[in-house]
DNA sequence: AGGAGAAGTATACCGGGTGCACATTTGTTA
DNA sequence: TAACAAATGTGCACCCGGTATACTTCTCCT
């Protein structure tokens, strides 16, 4: 579906391009507060006008790749395999992401990733706005799970308590690659940490704290 | 420790008083988005650089009051009763929030705080600042959970999903209090809604979808 | 070849937020 | 009581993110 190019789309999808390096490789050089949209503009070689046809936020030209992802759990919820639990194929999911070295995983090594990574958890207004694509991913596996769970309120629970969740161990493996631990490394404890998360989503918080 | 009042200090917390209640009152006729702070500042009879001094930015004018609780629930299980397990804690406070009516369990039906609640929700940048704040609550209740639980990982993993839980429940009540539930009819299904989810914090989502 | 419509530009504007220099007020000390 | 230092408030100019408008330039289609 990514291939009705005229030369109009081809030229488009280069201009994003060239507007998104532009901006990224700004924002890691000198942060991204230091960075206005105009000097993006001026090297990407557009107006600025131009950067806000393609981008409806100065935030959005770091998260707008993240934000792509937003409804992975609902769907990996809805089309999981027949017979496994909604907590069985999310954690397998994730720990699947934990070997790719998936972004959202918070563990990957490539220092592409990883500083965007940083940027965004170093940058207010980027972990904010981070934020809010998280409460739309919470939204539609709150939906995805009201599709086999018809109690009113549970569904919007155990999402939140999942998006918490995940959230938290992406974290974890962040702050540990940050401060220098290799992905290979932290492999290991990081999928048993997630095991040991879902245990607990799964058994509850009460062995400990009920 | 609010009583070291010279002339100064109370003149200082009367403007602060003053720029607040001319903010509210403006922000809830007209809408967040559609009052400049140049508004607020005539309305108050200050300058606009004088706002700016009392509130580092327009959101605050707003959420002030409301990021005095970030640390609340770190505070209660701090300062349970002893022999009281952390989760029995919470619970047991925000019950008590609910029949007191507090604004952060969702369920007031002043109409002053209803008001304002709407506003935030209403207003996307003030319900991503009040992530923010959330973010630090949530900070804060790992840290009071570290203390009891010396595990790695497990008091933020717990923190997490309990700051998810309760902002889901508090978002549950008002979105019925907004659409005109009253909040004496909502209380009993209220208190119910919020032992269950603690129930869930404790015995886990397993049950259902494990 | 030529026209409809998309993409890009220049310019001016608005509102949030800051730096700076100056005026006013308050607390203190002589 | 006079006078000075510090705190507080003001006015102004400025930067930046974001939008509206009117205009030019390009691509596509017939």
């Amino acid at each position: 579906m990514d291939e009705p190019s005229g030369l109009r789309e081809r030229k488009k999808q280069r201009t994003h391009q060239a507007i998104s390096d532009a901006a990224i490789a700004l924002f890691l050089d000198r942060g991204f507060d230091a960075v206005s949209v105009r000097d993006v503009a001026e090297a990407a070689e557009v107006s600025k006008r131009t950067v806000f046809k393609y981008f409806p936020t100065k935030e959005d030209l770091v998260l707008h790749r993240v934000a792509d992802h937003e409804d992975e759990s609902a769907r990996v919820v809805r089309y999981r395999e027949p017979g496994q639990s909604p907590l069985d194929a999310l954690l397998a999911h994730f720990v699947a992401g934990l070997w790719n070295g998936d972004a959202i995983t918070g563990i990957s090594d490539n220092p592409q990733v990883r500083q965007v990574y940083e940027l965004i958890t170093g940058t207010p207004a980027l972990a904010e706005r981070l934020l809010r694509y998280a409460a739309r991913g919470e939204a539609a596996l709150t939906t995805a799970l009201a599709e086999v769970d018809f109690d009113p309120i549970r569904p919007a629970l155990t999402a939140a308590a999942i998006i918490a969740v995940q959230r938290t161990l992406s974290e974890t493996n962040q702050r540990l690659i940050t401060s220098g631990t290799r992905a290979a490394a932290r492999l290991p404890d990081a999928i048993t940490e997630a095991e040991r998360a879902f245990a607990l989503l799964r058994d509850g918080f009460g062995s400990t704290y009920g």
